[in-house]
DNA sequence: CCCAAGGATGTTTACGTAAACATAGACGTC
DNA sequence: GACGTCTATGTTTACGTAAACATCCTTGGG
């Protein structure tokens, strides 16, 4: 900055000054400025920024991976909407769901550049681990039950669960199996107490959740477990791959869909259309999501008070041709 | 700081010399100098300590999104190597793959806080863009012919649509029809030219590939296309998902995979073994390209010359279902 | 023609840290 | 016991920026 200053033959701070737009810079010293600048290649550094400021600017994002569906399009939401505001995205990656990994991950944050965090981790795995979040850095949780303690952001699992449930009841299907993400998922956990709750509530038979990891290696095994059940004419899968495990069991074993066995899946990917046949699910707006994440994030940044909470962004259910009633053994 | 060194009655600089594990401070000091850190919560200020330094510690990627799965994976794999290099990631999103916006987002990584970055955009914008990147900021190229002007990280696109087209005729196909990706897609470029030329060494004909975009609805009307020719024994997909819609048409009309027509995908993703019938793909490793462009940049950043050129990480066919010798029609 | 007002620009300072240098005390050696 | 040496700690300074304040010049009105 000082050689621009020199260069163009005036103050760091009018340099400064024409940087950030500010006012009070006549025209003939702007452009002196801006060729000076241009021709050291000057661009501001915003270490001495941020320390000018007192803020970094950016936002930082903790997370288990980029693998599962929802969390890369979740990310890429907040990375979109924070951009847009001015904010850059830092990924803070926690190698396996382990509380020292978790506990690392915080402590790495406590040395970060940023103004607040989105956390995309089972908020259980935090309490486990003897690490606080530093004071001062704003939080927002994702796909947790801490709305008491966080403002939580989130898919309404519980809801777009009983429209799948409701769904598959309504077409005629005596009850519905489910093939549940794993019991540390908060996620998982709502999807499969919301089918339990839609299937007690009309009294029909709930038998016990097969149990996958959210890969539809994991569905495809369930699925070969649920295809040895004649009985079994509706599969509600706790999210889409797993669904789509299932539908390759059914397959294999025979089984027809939608005509025997009718499946629905969860978050409705990109690929679910294309499955054979194109999958019912529950859509998930994960842009959504990720807006509202930043928007509570800055909203916090920016001094408005923000209490613990849980902002629930609406699922819809998208029918395609993996469901139909049940065929005539069942009634 | 400063509080914490009067709390612990020591100067500041005893403070930074705790802080950072200097050598020098006699045991009891240290101790003091702890206590008062926690007790007053402190937490060392990245911005100044950039500022100091003169780095960041920090790596950009700029992408055009995290749908695509190759995408994520590779993103994931940066973030957590360079994570356990010290090493944090900031994201930068370009919306579409337009001028404007990528010009943006080198305007916004001209000003952002990276010591380094790594492209996963296609070069040719970047070109097309007036905009230099800036000096001093350190390049690392994914997906890109950009090999003589810098360095380049990139799976073995030709190699591995090759061992995918060769497998293909060692199955006693006529000859393969491509799905390819769309023309912008330096990848989808290598694959289609790759096939191209095995099918050329191998005096087969070539017929005009159809053209997809990745999705998998698109890969779903190249494949309604490609069921209409009865000829049409033997089709490489540019990539999972397209391979992923292909299945489906062929499903549709009828065409039995493998015993009518086989399918070879690209990318190897998670869910390909479970299609129906699982997917024959093309394995690429995107750990490895994610760790190779973390290692690259920080050699850069630590002063190791980097000239230009292409650094392939191999592929590898993995042979599922989805592909067999033609059915005695064909010969 | 002088002075006040206001706009353009320069100067000083502080942000939090750590390197470089300075100091002061302890210890060993002759 | 005096001197050099080493160790523990303190002091000064600089990193690049922008707010706050200071200065200078122009302009217009009396």
């Amino acid at each position: 900055m000082a050689d621009v200053a020199r260069l163009a033959g005036v103050s760091s701070q009018t340099v400064s000054r024409v940087a950030n737009g500010s006012p009070g810079v006549i025209e003939t010293t702007r452009e002196q400025v801006l060729a000076a600048m241009s021709e050291l290649g000057y661009r501001p550094n915003s270490a001495a920024r941020s320390l000018r400021y007192g803020r970094f600017n950016t936002i930082g994002v903790i997370l288990f991976g980029l693998a599962s569906t929802g969390n890369s399009r979740t990310v890429e939401a907040i990375a979109t909407h924070a951009a847009a505001e001015g904010y850059a995205i830092t990924l803070i990656p926690v190698g396996a769901p382990t509380q020292d990994n978790v506990m690392g991950a915080f402590t790495r944050m406590g040395e970060l550049a940023v103004d607040g965090v989105v956390l995309i981790i089972e908020v259980h795995l935090l309490d486990a681990s003897a690490v606080a979040i530093p004071p001062g850095v704003h939080v927002v949780v994702v796909d947790s039950d801490a709305g008491d303690r966080y403002p939580v952001v989130d898919t309404d699992q519980a809801d777009g669960a009983r429209q799948a449930v409701r769904h598959l009841l309504e077409l005629g299907h005596r009850t519905v199996r489910h093939v549940a993400g794993p019991v540390e998922s908060f996620a998982a956990e709502r999807r499969a107490g919301a089918w339990r709750q839609v299937l007690e509530e009309a009294g029909r038979p709930v038998l016990p959740p097969e149990r996958g990891d959210w890969s539809a290696d994991s569905g495809y095994h369930a699925g070969l477990r649920l295809a040895g059940d004649p009985e079994c004419t509706a599969v509600f899968a706790a999210n889409d791959q797993m669904a789509l495990g299932v539908l390759r069991a059914l397959h294999e074993r025979g089984r027809r869909v939608p005509a025997d066995v009718s499946v629905v899946g969860f978050d409705d990917i990109a690929d679910a259309g294309s499955y054979l046949p194109p999958l019912t699910t529950v859509h998930q707006d994960f842009a959504e999501v990720g807006r509202r994440c930043v928007d509570a994030l800055l909203g916090q940044i920016h001094d408005e008070p923000a209490g613990p909470g849980t902002d629930l962004v609406p699922t819809r259910l998208v029918i395609r041709g993996s469901t139909a009633p049940p065929s005539g053994t069942g009634g």
